[in-house]
Parts: C-alpha cells; structure tokens; sequence
DNA sequence: CGGATAGTTGACAGGAGTCAAGGTATGTGG
DNA sequence: CCACATACCTTGACTCCTGTCAACTATCCG
C-alpha cells in the first residue's frame, strides 16, 4: 500500500496537482505489472522496492509535467490517455506522441536531465509516479531492470518512427484514417467508440490547420467511415481501421456540396 | 586491437559487406570514447571487453543492416553519415532519421528483436560493430554502462521529436533551411561546407516531392543563401544556420524568372 | 437560459503534387 | 584525357489541395 501523490488541488503549475483521488499503489497485484517496468521483479522484491510510488487520477487536461521541469520520476499509466507536447519556436508546440495504458512517461529523467515535453492528459488518466531513486534502487538490485527499461525506450522510438510515417506526409484523410488507428491502438478504445481529441489537438498531431482537420473529418463521416455515437465519440467502420494500413483509403464519391 | 569486420566484397544482401579497408578497434586511445557507450568504463576493463568490437569502412551507399534481419550487434560511427530507412506500404520508404559521429545504430537489438530500420550509408562511413553478448558482458561487469545506454536512447527519442518538429511541418523552404541546420549538425560538416544528400534523399526526409526539393534549393541559391563550391558541397550563408531556428527565414524577394 | 468555447463552412489565393521534357553532372571505359 | 551513357537534377504547365480569414452554428457548462 503506498501513498498518494499529493492531493492538494493547490497551483495550476506544480506537477500532479488536481489529483482527484487516491489510488492504492500495490504494484504487486497491479494488472499492468507485466508491462510494466518491474516485469522482471519477483514478489519478494516487489514489496520492499515500491514503497515510494504514489498512485493517482488526473483529469482531462491536467498537467503532469512541464518541459524543463527537473525530473522528479518517472510516470507509468493505469489508464487513460497522455500527450506529449513539444515547445516549437511559434509557441504553438507540436504533440509529438500520444500514450496510453501500460506506456511509461519522462524516462528521460533517468539520464539526469530535465523532462524534455510537456505532458497533459487527454482525458481522465490514472497514473503512478515512480521516483527517479526507486528506479536505480530497483535495477541494482536487479539487473534484469535494464532490459524492461530498455523495452520502454524502444516502445518510444518505435512509435515517434510511427508517427513520422504514419502521420508525417501523405493526404490528410490517410494520415487522419491513420491516427484513428493509432488512437484505437494507443487508447485501448474499441473501434466501436473511438473518442477523438478535440480537433486543435489533431491539428497539432498531424501538422496541417484545424480547418482542414474538420473538412476531412466531415468527409469521413459523410462517406460513412466515421459515425457520431456521442460526445467526441466516434464508431468507424472497418474499412477505417484495416486496410487503410497499406495505402488506399476506400474510394468514395467526394460529395461536394451536399 | 581487434578483428575488421568481414572484408570480403561478397554479396550484396549481408550486413557488412562492402568494406573497403581495415580499421584498427583501438577502443582504449578511440577518440570516440567519449561519446561512445563505453564512456563510463575504466582502461583495465576497456582492454578486456573490447576483444571481440570490430571496425571498417564503408563507402557510400552500402547497406549497414536491413530491417527485420536478426539483430547482430550495434554499430557506433566514427566518422560519416547515415540514413535510417523505414519501410512503408507504399515501398517507397521513409527515412526517419540521420546519424552521423558518435552516434550509435541498432540499440533495438539489445531487447532481443530483430533491426528496425534499414541502414545505409549517405558517404563513405567508418563503423564499429559491437556483438550483442560483448554489450551484455560489458553491462554485467559495470552497471554504470546502463546509464550511457540510457543516454544513446535518449538520444534517438530527442531526434525523432526534433525530426518531427522542424521538419514535419510548416513551409518547405523553413524546412529546407532546418534540414541544413541539421545536417550540420549531424554530420559534423562546416556550415562552408554543407555535404547535401541527393534531392530524393532530402525528399524521403521532409516528406514533399523531390521537384519541390530541387525549386526551392533553387530560391535559396538565387536568394545568396546557399552557394554551391562543390559536387553536392554547398556553403550556406549564416542567416541560413542561425536565424532559422526561430520562424522566420530572410525575406528575400522572389526572383521567377532570372 | 445564456455565455463561452469548440467546431463548421465558404471564398479565395498561394503552394505543392504530378506528368513530361530537357539539361547537367558523374564516373566509367576507351 | 576525353567521350559517352546513365543517373540525377531542373523546369514548365496544369490541377488540386491546403491555409487563411471570416462568419456562422453547435455544444458544453454553469
């Protein structure tokens, strides 16, 4: 059983504020400890190791941490949804990934340096928060460590060399078809009730403007791809989320003006 | 002192063919050592750990590894220039990433899976190719080797999200300019002499056509900011390397037709 | 119910992709 | 050292797409 990470709904600017309940941290029983970084661990060590990591719940679009923050730990999702924005020289930023359950944030901190991104929630998220000392307690006392910390790494570049393929170029409805894969990948969402972030937000995923985020997504959904069923929540057809992989986006009249 | 790394000019298909001279793996006196994974080892554990690290050279356009072959070991560049190639439904590949001098290729095969990306050379390349045991002896022997390998992944996560956010979007001609910074960067290169990779390259890498490539280094070498003082050697003007960081590129007015 | 925020749509201009043709360099063999 | 073949690069014409600006509408939240 560990502590809460700080349930002060305090200032807007330290990390983990606006928690708004304490979760139980008992990694040993954790569903997602096989994904996690103490994969490798065995029960005895488990109880000893993870006293110091704190449990949470965030709301959408809390701050978790800023760029430039010094790192204080790192983070792991129960679930929810997590972006990761990158301050760009036209103060807009870009969201450079999206992380959802099982993921592993600010792993960057363990080479003792800054976060490099801001990181928000997208909707309500559940998160530990694993202390940067933990972590190097941990894999000292288990070599093993190093290669579940080296699988969250490789997670991280395999999906920004995803996202740069995947979203990078091409025509905007691939690329927004694209996302919504991504998204029911990343999410755990089913394809029957995907929730989509609001559009500024796929504007910044994809690098193109709101306006034409919203004409496609409008086309998507006139050509039946893509189906209201509730607030941000959307059903896509099959076609959306299978062959849209390789290449060609189902062929549909463009319904002009109608 | 150790083995080169197969000198043979077999076949095309294998890794490591195409080496045209023997490198000496001095790793103890290498000028590397400090960028390279072994900066955290000591002079009497360097000399036995390094037995089995082999060294050469390729000449441009020579393939490192394909993607998905079984992982051999990682590659540190001494002196060069490479391209990591991602394989895209289109077959027409992306390259989602450039590395030139003390960086350090392949790290994926450290979780146990197979390459990636597929790895060519850009120009002629001079490589060390560490064995995946010698890196798992080395990490048993000083666990302080984790934290050089923390830091070669940070690494490639802090170019991907840079890949991304100078050049994934925005005006292609802000892009080009980033792309030079880069390159600069990267390769080590002066900003007096800029080595450009081919246009289809460059096109592969900012996701545009290869003509949009070719008009816009056009502008930029009417507008003065790119000379060319080579076969594909260009000086770039220094408003090209500083200022472009932040937004706006020199105004300079539109010569059409001159 | 009402205000604020987020999303939608139209008109227009400039940019980028595509296809196709012509030009230049590179490096190989004589 | 030169000539030639082959890549590589450049340019033009045209269409379609996307960004921008601006007005309008829907949705969310108190």
């Amino acid at each position: 059983m560990a502590k809460a990470v700080k349930e002060t709904e305090s200032n807007h600017t330290g990390p983990c504020d606006k928690f708004i309940r304490t979760g139980d941290s008992d990694c040993q029983h954790c569903s997602l400890r096989q994904f996690a970084l103490f994969a490798e661990l065995g029960d005895a060590e488990m109880r000893h190791l993870t006293a110091d990591i704190c449990s949470g719940v965030l709301r959408r679009d809390s701050l978790i941490y800023s760029a430039g923050d010094p790192g204080a730990g790192v983070f792991t999702i129960r679930v929810g949804l997590v972006k990761l924005v990158m301050e760009t020289p036209d103060r807009r930023g870009r969201i450079v990934r999206l992380l959802g359950r099982g993921a592993t944030l600010g792993l960057e901190v363990l080479t003792g340096r800054p976060y490099d991104h801001t990181a928000l929630t997208l909707r309500t998220t559940s998160l530990c928060r694993i202390p940067i000392p933990t972590v190097d307690v941990l894999h000292s006392h288990n070599p093993r460590l190093v290669l579940g910390l080296m699988s969250k790494w490789h997670e991280q570049v395999r999906w920004a060399d995803r996202w740069l393929t995947d979203l990078g170029s091409g025509a905007v409805p691939q690329r927004l078809a694209n996302l919504v894969r991504l998204l029911v990948e990343i999410s755990g969402d089913s394809p029957e009730a995907v929730h989509l972030p609001p559009a500024a937000d796929i504007a910044s995923i994809l690098g193109v403007s709101q306006e034409s985020v919203s004409r496609h997504l409008a086309e998507l959904k006139r050509a039946g791809l893509l189906r209201r069923v509730g607030p941000r929540i959307y059903r896509c057809a099959p076609e959306l989320t299978d062959a849209t992989a390789d290449g060609e986006l189902p062929r549909v009249a463009p319904i002009r003006s109608c």
